[in-house]
DNA sequence: TGTGAAATTTAATGGCG
DNA sequence: CGCCATTAAATTTCACA
């Protein structure tokens, strides 16, 4: 189901977007809108589940976990469920994303270093071949909420 | 450089990852401190660059953006760079990383339908050869804060 | 670094256009 | 849907340990 948003709800998604922690006042006056009216917009969001959640974006490297990797992996026969259901074995991958193709799984990743790459290797080996790319920059960019607006 | 936390400070990280709205006085009161000492290590973490930004994470299905794929550019010759600078030109694209290996750049693009997919790819062709891989699903751990601590 | 307290600002609630 | 007014709660600032 598509949810229809107005100007008022853009402008707050984007201004979330760039810092989640500023008060319902302060956004309500950078568009205009009281604080109960911005209030209630936000719990809306949240409760239709635009706003999925609110988070923190982390420079790992500055707590010595200098090495990311984007990780490609092909599953053994039956092996992605049992991969899913035992991720939690694997704290230095932040997300995974199925995809189509041959490689139905791309994992982002976070190491201290080439030894803790390959011991990570070494305990995904079970369930499937894993293809490593060291990731050498990220750039985010927050033109998508300008250009909804 | 690398910065060293305490255990505050990994959970200050592991409760802002899951809600990065909630109040110093909250926060102080699930670890223990008080809204004072609670905010120093926040504000410290932000200056210390270990919290990039505070930020939301959305679900663009809801918004009418059903369709998300990870694209893999191969560029051509000197490509790469041009199509940083104008990556303002392609609001779909919400983050890239350049990695290393034959597709030398993932990103991460929202998409309404096929034909928009269709668009966006032919706005790439000039860069480079693009891959695409439809995301099926996607799952994000929190587990590496845990490990932290 | 952390605590505690006073002054200012926000959040939460409810009634009303 | 949004505004305003009221009460409760949080933030800010600062003195002190």
């Amino acid at each position: 189901m598509k949810i229809t948003l107005d100007q008022y709800d853009y402008k707050i998604l984007h201004i979330l977007n760039e810092n989640s922690r500023l008060s319902y006042a302060e956004i309500g006056r950078k568009i205009s809108l009281s604080q109960s009216a911005t209030k209630e917009r936000v719990l809306n969001l949240v409760e239709n589940g635009v706003i999925k959640q609110f988070g923190v974006e982390i420079d790992f490297s500055k707590l010595g976990y200098g090495l990311q990797v984007v990780m490609s992996l092909k599953f053994r026969n039956d092996e992605f469920k049992t991969f899913l259901d035992n991720l939690s074995k694997f704290p230095e991958i932040l997300s995974c994303k199925r995809i189509t193709g041959e490689y139905c799984l791309v994992a982002e990743c976070i190491l201290s270093d080439s030894s803790h790459l390959e011991n990570l290797i070494d305990r995904l080996i079970p369930y499937g071949v894993p293809t490593t790319s060291v990731q050498l920059s990220e750039v985010k960019v927050d033109n998508f909420f300008k250009h909804l607006m």
